[in-house]
RNA sequence: GCCGGAGUGGCGGAAUUGGCAGACGCGUCGGAUUCAAAAUCCGAUUCCCGCAAGGGAGUGUGGGUUCGAGUCCCACCUCCGGUACCA
């Protein structure tokens, strides 16, 4: 009895794991100090790995989590050892509504449950032993971190786009270019920047600056900020009470908890993101990142080349501009235009209503437009049949002369373009669609090919019935009626862009509150810097109330609403003035749009980094490896580049983008089980009749096995720490990275953790004798067995430089298979360093067993023998067309010749032989007739 | 519909990028150990025919390039992810 006393177990595993990860924490074994501390090594080779930080949740920590998370963290030990500073940190991206809902549902204070979530999170992602820098720990929702992103938030607000020079610059700048006459205001509001100091034709309209009234001033300066408030139609949520940004809104519902989404115009407080949109589309170029990616960001920026044409109205009444404006990217089908389209909630449309023409049906007209602005966009995209109405009005197609109708229909969509297109059926599917419903008129403008047969043409041809641009190609047909127009003032060029002005305010309550106050003229003050942070205030009552008109949350608290401008912290007011705290609360992206900066410089009280350390960690190409899931594609990694370009523009960073290199990790799934009509069956009503056939339990039916996102309805959720408890974190960690490759989805296999763990028992008892726990080496080094260590530790290095870790998990389990009868002390020693960063804990233990006092995860990477890794002698295939019939051994270096000679040896018979190829040291290939 | 990505044993997956398909792990089968079981260890395991030696087929389907194709080209099928009246 108690032979195998020793032996390597869940139970010893659950010991030795928290001890090591004491001493890790004791020594302080994983803090990076930063540069300008004593203890930095200025020496050395910056790394900064970020993990995309969790949003804590009640429920813990799912499968996926540690995924990525073990993935850098192996790569992190690794660098460390072969000499880098490694930055690697964590914290909680902890303000935002799922949390407030979660609060709703228990009726505790969001800060208790999200401290007490984080603190769950902390514990379950210390169990796993990765290498972060806990010392430099934050959650958003920390005063000393959200101070800074009120902030950056006062940063954008104090900025403004200067379309010249397309950068961000202070707005003070703005102010001294217009009274210095090298900008004025235009009829909208907007700043029109000159290349030349002198101004030659100033627009109709627009405005030089000493021509403003000082209000108009003020409006003018507000207008113009990079954060700005605007009225705009806005994704409505009544469900979750909020306004959403276009990029929470998924096919009509949200994004969180999938409820249904209206539109609705509303005064909020919106990013000008457009202003950076060609930079964030052209920057993505220099980025390592996944293609699909950059393609889905690109995509959702949209970006598109065209033109604005002025359709003029026939007898437009005297309230309405007198052209209809479109924007096309088909300039060159304008004389195909057989009818215009305005959007419902067009302006021209309360024109027409107010004074009606005589062909105008007034009734149609207002039920049309009132049911279509009503209509959810989940209706939307339920029913695409063309609807629409005709307005009365016409206008005159500039091309043709022609008198053509305008009409009203919800295809055309107000936020895209100006709201309004010229109808080209011949050319476009959906005015095909919509002439043949409402009997238009359609004119080909491009010749089709002879054998087409569809309905719009859409492809390339040469122009016809398009007068002089007959017989041109769509390329050359573009460009020549561009011209026309623009000689013609009739339109001009234009660029495009899909995205829209980022929504930033939130009606929520927990968020971080604006730094703003509003006077009694409702004229927004930005609160002083140094005055920060505006702090959220306790709120006995939280609830939303499910409401059509937003309220936001925060204007329940009176006393904190209603303050002076003295003790909001307003200097550019008299202390005595009343003033009113902004309610919007920032939505939940806020804060991780720039939380990578304050990793480098967590505890710095004056500036949201030093220059140091933004110097050292940032430099100019940024985060050196980004790991996070391809669900943030559009969002928080669009949302954090125009921060950070932002910040670069304003001088507070180096770098251009914030991350230069970007992987996501592939989703974990799980089995689930089906039915023959598709729906599912929760796993726990499912029993494994036979080998592979599955059935129900209560019905006996026979159910398919799929792969399916874990959920609790198909009760397929693990828990991390079920695993660990009968395996142990290392296990775990191996077994994570040995599904597959990171960047592909994988289905989880409970079954299959048991053979990692199986590997950690054989390295073990090479290591140690199983009855006395003491190490064991062998006497004397075996050929074989130095050659393949050698081996190991280079495959093992390469894949984890490539982030393929479950082909390196799969050498070092061949090398412990091979080297079962023991090595020596000095193999032993290396083969641990090289299995430290995947299993650290009974790494450390081994180590320490060999009677080591530093750590393993402190031992540099082993070196290996380039003579090593090459055979003396190598088996090679022959082949005989191709086809593999007999092997021989040769010398490594045996040349051409010799091959040749050793492979035709092989060959019975007579053979006729062709040709003889020769891949040195692999196969040689016989060809015969 | 459009844009990405992927289809390899019973399962998860390897394959130095055009050079011996199936590394490694799970499972299964056989054996050892055990009073027995669990655990562990050893061996076998792509499929088909064959007692065997051996033979044949084989990387979603069909075609092509090549001495040679999982890998390259063309057409198609299926699955996953994204997106959708964006003029």
């Amino acid at each position: 009895m108690n032979q195998k006393a020793h032996r390597y177990d869940a139970r010893f595993a659950n010991e030795i794991e928290p001890r090591w990860q004491k001493v890790w924490a004791e020594r302080k074994t994983f803090e990076q100090p930063n540069p300008g501390e004593p203890a930095f090594d200025a020496g050395k080779e910056r790394f900064y790995c970020l993990d995309m930080f969790p949003y804590p949740s009640a429920a813990g920590l799912h499968v996926g989590h540690p995924e990525g998370y073990t993935a850098t963290d192996i790569l992190c030990r690794y660098r460390r050892m072969i000499g880098f500073n490694v930055l690697h940190p964590m914290g909680w991206d902890a303000f935002g509504l799922p949390a407030e809902q979660y609060a709703i549902q228990t009726g505790v204070h969001p800060a208790i449950t999200t401290r007490q979530a984080i603190d769950n999170f902390r514990r379950q992602l210390q169990r796993f032993g990765f290498s972060y820098d806990w010392s430099r720990e934050f959650g958003t929702i920390d005063e000393d971190y959200y101070r800074w992103t009120q902030w950056i938030f006062l940063q954008i607000y104090n900025a403004w786009f200067d379309e010249l020079e397309q950068r961000a610059r202070p707005i003070d700048e703005l102010v001294s270019e217009l009274e210095q006459g090298h900008a004025a205001i235009d009829a909208d509001g907007r700043v029109l920047r000159f290349d030349h100091e002198e101004v030659r034709d100033l627009p109709e309209g627009a405005r030089m600056w000493d021509r403003l009234t000082a209000e108009e001033q003020q409006d003018a300066v507000d207008a113009n900020r990079l954060a700005y408030v605007g009225e705009q139609t806005v994704n409505w949520c009544p469900k979750l009470g909020t306004a959403l940004a276009n990029e929470e809104v998924i096919d009509g519902r949200s994004e969180r908890g999938q409820h249904p989404v209206l539109r609705k115009p509303l005064r909020q407080w919106l990013f000008r993101i457009t202003a950076y949109a060609d930079r964030l589309v052209a920057d993505l170029d220099g980025l390592d990142w996944p293609e699909s990616t950059k393609t889905m960001q690109a995509e959702w920026i949209g970006r598109s080349e065209g033109a604005q044409i002025d359709f003029p109205l026939v007898s437009p009444p005297p309230t309405a501009p007198p052209a209809l404006r479109v924007y096309t990217t088909r300039p060159d089908t304008i004389f195909g235009a057989t009818y215009m389209v305005v959007a419902p909630e067009h302006p021209l449309v309360d024109v027409i209503l107010e004074r009606p023409g005589k062909r105008t049906d007034v009734d149609a007209l207002r039920a049309y437009v009132t049911e279509a602005r009503n209509r959810s966009d989940i209706e939307r995209q339920e029913n695409k049949e063309k609807t629409g109405v005709f307005t009365g009005a016409f206008c005159t197609n500039p091309a043709t002369g022609a008198t053509i109708p305008v009409w009203v229909a919800d295809y055309v969509l107000m936020g895209y373009g100006h709201g309004a297109i010229m109808a080209v059926p011949g050319q476009d599917q959906r005015d095909w669609d919509f002439a043949k419903a409402f009997e238009l008129p359609i004119v080909r403008t491009v010749q089709p090919p002879a054998d087409f047969d569809g309905e719009a043409y859409v492809g390339e041809g040469p122009a016809i019935n398009s007068e002089f641009l007959d017989g041109l190609e769509v390329d050359h047909a573009k460009r020549r009626i561009l011209d026309w127009l623009e000689e013609n003032g009739i339109g001009r060029r234009q660029v495009n862009y899909r995205l829209r002005d980022w929504l930033f305010s939130r009606q929520r309550y927990w968020g971080e509150p604006f730094p703003i106050v509003w006077d009694d003229n409702d004229r927004p003050y930005a609160v002083d810097a140094s005055t920060l942070p505006v702090t959220l205030p306790e709120l006995e009552d939280y609830a939303p109330e499910e409401s059509d008109d937003p309220k936001p949350l925060l204007a329940k608290a009176g006393d904190w609403v209603r303050t002076t401008a003295g003790e909001a912290g307003v200097a550019a007011l008299d202390p005595s003035t009343p003033v009113r705290r902004e309610t919007n609360t920032m939505p939940g992206w806020a804060g991780s749009c720039w939380y990578y900066l304050r990793f480098c410089d967590p505890r710095n009280a004056d500036r949201l980094i030093g220059e140091e350390a933004e110097a050292y960690w940032m430099g100019e190409r940024g985060v050196d490896l980004y790991i996070g899931g391809a669900e943030h594609a559009v969002l928080h990694l669009l949302y954090a580049r125009f921060w950070h370009k932002v910040l670069f523009d304003l001088g507070h960073v180096r770098s251009p983008e914030p991350f230069r290199k970007l992987f996501h990790q592939g989703m974990i799934t799980s089995y689930a089980y089906q039915r023959d009509d598709k729906t599912l069956v929760p796993i726990d009503q499912v029993e494994e009749k036979s080998e592979g056939v599955y059935v129900e339990t209560a019905t006996g039916a026979e159910v398919q096995r799929i792969t399916a996102k874990m959920s609790k309805s198909l009760k397929n959720v693990v828990n991390p720490d079920d695993i660990i408890e009968h395996y142990g974190a290392d296990t775990f960690r191996l077994y994570e990275m040995y599904m597959g490759p990171l960047a592909d989805g994988k289905p989880w296999n409970t079954d299959d953790t048991v053979g990692l763990y199986r590997f950690l028992q054989r390295a073990w008892r090479m290591a140690v004798d199983e009855s006395t726990g003491e190490v064991r080496y062998a006497d004397a080094a075996d050929g074989e067995i130095e050659k393949k260590l050698h081996r190991t530790i280079d495959k093992v290095a390469r894949d984890v430089e490539k982030l393929s870790f479950n082909t390196a998990i799969a050498a070092m389990i061949e090398f412990v298979n091979a080297a079962q009868g023991g090595v020596t002390e000095n193999q032993l020693d290396r083969f641990t360093r090289v299995l430290a960063p995947f299993a650290p804990h009974v790494a450390e233990e081994i180590w320490s067993r060999m009677g080591r006092t530093e750590c393993v995860s402190d031992a540099a990477w082993p070196a290996i023998d380039e003579a090593m890794l090459k055979d003396d002698e190598v088996e090679i295939a022959v082949q005989v067309k191709g086809k593999v019939k007999a092997r021989i051994r040769v010398a490594a270096d045996a040349s051409k010749e010799e091959l040749e000679k050793a492979a035709l040896a092989t060959l019975e018979g007579e053979p006729n032989v062709v040709k003889v190829i020769v891949v040195l040291g692999r196969l040689v290939n016989i060809v015969t007739r």
